[in-house]
DNA sequence: CTGTGTGCAAACTCTTTGCATAAGT
DNA sequence: ACTTATGCAAAGAGTTTGCACACAG
């Protein structure tokens, strides 16, 4: 199924974690390269904890929490606020929009290029935007 | 300041609530009295309790939480998404563009008009936008 | 009257935290 | 060795829910 062995790694977790300074611990390794099998993802602790379990990679919740946490704030990562009361994470960390599916709560990045603003606001004085998050809802459509 | 009357008086919160078939109780007058109150606003359900207990309005915070919901279902409120863990709801419901300040937490519309897209994504097969939702994000300016 | 709305408190979900143990440098 | 990370379980925040009573139509 899914190996996660450094066959077909762009870059393995151990690099990753090092470029951003964080210690190469054997949990963060291991979700690191969870979060780094299979191209761009969007999840949540929970789902993380799952496939470490699946994975036997023992690392407890509260690890994945943290971890996410740390992988966020270096960057890595990127948290998407979307639902009421549940952090997605992004593996990809820029500016980019997303769709979501109203009817099952699943997250998906859209098409690279679709939203172009032709406007944005300027930023109050002293401010400055850190970013612009775009979420289109999606719903099945009435017929 | 903010001019909110655009042609007519603010309607009255017994209006407001019959239009959207939602019995006129003393609690509901009450909130949607406040929420009524001063133009368009973003407040979470803590923030519109507290309101209604400097007003003696007498409402529990279950109420609040219940009709806030019931406001929102039927179209009068918007809920905005934007911290894990805590929902605002919005007295204006159409799609439009919001600052968050990054510093203190707050909501504020961004100008009418100044996003705009230049393109927008297809909606997925079967599949229509039912909203967009942007979220500028700003924080002090680095200097 | 009849049914819907309200209030209280307990329950729930997701997330964070304290502290002892284990692992990295 | 010394420092930082981990794991467990308990605490915390925000929100939801069950049930008895009150009120609107």
């Amino acid at each position: 199924m899914n190996d996660v062995s450094s066959t077909a790694a762009p870059e393995s977790s151990a690099v990753w974690l090092a470029r951003a300074g964080l210690r190469p611990t054997r949990q963060r390794r291991a979700l690191a390269d969870l979060l780094l099998a299979g191209g761009h993802r969007h999840l949540t602790a929970e789902t993380l904890h799952g496939e470490a379990l699946e994975a036997d990679a023992g690392v407890s919740l509260a690890t994945v929490y943290n971890t996410l946490k740390a992988f966020t704030s270096v960057g890595l990562l990127r948290e998407i606020v979307i639902e009421p009361g549940r952090v997605y994470y992004d593996t990809r960390s820029d500016d980019h929009p997303h769709f979501y599916h109203e009817d099952d709560g699943t997250i998906a990045d859209a098409p690279v290029g679709s939203v172009a603003f032709a406007s944005l606001p300027d930023a109050p004085d002293g401010m400055e935007i850190a970013a612009v998050d775009v979420v289109v809802r999606l719903r099945r459509q009435a017929r």
